[in-house]
DNA sequence: ATAAAATGTAAGATATACTTTGCATTAAGG
DNA sequence: CCTTAATGCAAAGTATATCTTACATTTTAT
């Protein structure tokens, strides 16, 4: 499933996934992949992903 | 480093390790792994765990 | 003290996250 | 328009999460 969450805030910071790949420690195609759900990310780079976008895992990668 | 708060957890919650990785899906050694800290569990997994303990991510994978 | 359950650890195999490179398309700004 | 930035997509390679099997050690309960 696609992560809404986590686009919707990168949008809200006016970042690109090429600015949060760079943050984060990946490439850009592996935030893409993520946000398209075509990933399954590791804990490591939830974690890096979340305090790029100042969010805990929560906020953007937990679903009821 | 190790995952001190998923291991209290399932201690508090009188589960063997064996009997977590099996409501999780996965192999009782990974889920030994992960509490070691040698494994950087992918996101699905950490989700699986956390309702198998009812808890969210934030409560057993979160550190600031 | 003894049996059973729980956990640690390790080697080899498999699946898949992630990278690299590259090209095509779309959106945004001059 | 025209250029540039942003995104989508794909193939081949690498790294590593996870499995399987197996044995050793520790903990718990009788």
């Amino acid at each position: 499933m696609k992560n809404i969450k986590m686009k919707l805030k990168r949008k809200e910071l006016h970042i690109s996934q090429t600015e949060l790949a760079k943050k984060a420690g990946v490439t850009r195609q592996t935030i893409g992949l993520i946000e398209s759900g075509e990933f399954n990310p590791s804990l490591k780079l939830c974690v890096a992903i979340c305090k790029t976008l100042n969010v805990t895992l929560d906020e953007i990668f937990w679903e009821e």
